[in-house]
DNA sequence: GTCTATACACCGATAGAC
DNA sequence: GTCTATCGGTGTATAGAC
């Protein structure tokens, strides 16, 4: 028993890290600049290695990488509000805090490059848990707040892919150096923009 | 004279043609999802027979079509927020009006994943005219406003990023139907968050 | 579980006939 | 200016030895 439990314990780690290393690369390159060869060496093996531990090929293992950083993000995401209280600001600075401990999640390519790679029907099939991992929290916050007078009433799935959207803006102008703070100041930022606005009041 | 003036005519149309299908594919689709094969598909001729308009090969193809899309774009941004006069608010919904007239064009997934597949050298030398081309007059209009005391002071290269973030954002929401409205009227609605911000006032 | 070797498909690109 | 034919390179995937 001990040696069977070894053995599947020696298995289930050794296949997750097949899946993390898989998740990082497609996190940071995209779907199509990662070749099983990139993944492969990144794990110090042969590229027909890999299939032992990833038999389905290329587009299984972005599914399972996929479905695995969704099913990552939506606790954290729904970890993050419920922490933070009832407060719009509270739970956006929270999310913000938190996606700054991530790897960049490249939300908009990630929806309109890889996705699409894996044909029509395949994307559609991604998209639904897709944003119910990774809209959903974040418009439920929007929506709760609107319910509750705090904030004018706004199309809440508009209000929750812009933000999305302005997180990987930030990522992107870290990586760039185009803006002059750190990736969870420059959200922070604009979390207060979003609730605040730009226009100087009397 | 007349024959070799229609001759230059035709081959300059011709090659108008090639540019803007090209043109069309790579930003619907992005530069890797896109073949020769594609493009010539769309033109009604032979894979082959394309490189007799594009004998530089895909690459630069599409650097071409990329150089010309950003003067597009930098006219089309520097005309409508002369167009709107001063005020910050005009100016944004001058351009969001304008991109609405315009195909999406998948800001983010050009920089993260089109650029960077032509080579780190390559994607450098595109990075420099993308930015003085498309973040630089939205940068512009946000410092001027800063400097005439209408708007907080906030880094202005990450309020450029974020609002070209969130012109994505918009596109996403209309071609997945998350949002209610049409391109124009939902960037118009993110301007006036960005610009009031979110919060209820009294 | 990892390896070598290889089949297979796709894509970019060239040569040369018409 | 477009075609057919073809080469070379790359990436996925499989077969089978160890």
């Amino acid at each position: 028993m001990e040696d069977g439990e070894r053995g599947q314990i020696a298995a289930s780690t050794a296949r997750e890290r097949v899946l993390e290393v898989a998740a990082r690369l497609f996190q940071e390159h995209g779907l199509a600049r990662v070749t099983m060869r990139d993944v492969a060496d990144a794990l110090g093996m042969r590229q027909a290695s890999l299939y032992h531990h990833a038999p389905g090929g290329k587009a299984q293992l972005y599914r399972e990488v996929f479905e695995r950083m969704i099913a990552h993000h939506r606790a954290g995401l729904e970890h993050a509000i419920a922490a933070a209280g009832p407060d719009l600001r509270a739970r956006l600075r929270a999310v913000s805090s938190w996606y700054g401990t991530q790897q960049p999640l490249n939300f908009l390519r990630m929806m309109t490059s890889d996705m699409p790679s894996l044909g029509d029907d395949e994307a559609e099939a991604l998209a639904a848990p897709a944003y119910a991992a990774l809209m959903r929290p974040i418009r439920d916050a929007f929506a709760e707040a609107a319910a509750a007078g705090a904030i004018e009433a706004r199309d809440p799935d508009l209000l929750a892919g812009s933000f999305l959207a302005v997180l990987d803006a930030v990522d992107f102008a870290e990586s760039r150096a185009y803006g002059s703070a750190d990736r969870v100041a420059m959200a922070h930022t604009m979390v207060d923009v979003l609730l605040d606005g730009l226009t100087v009041r009397a």
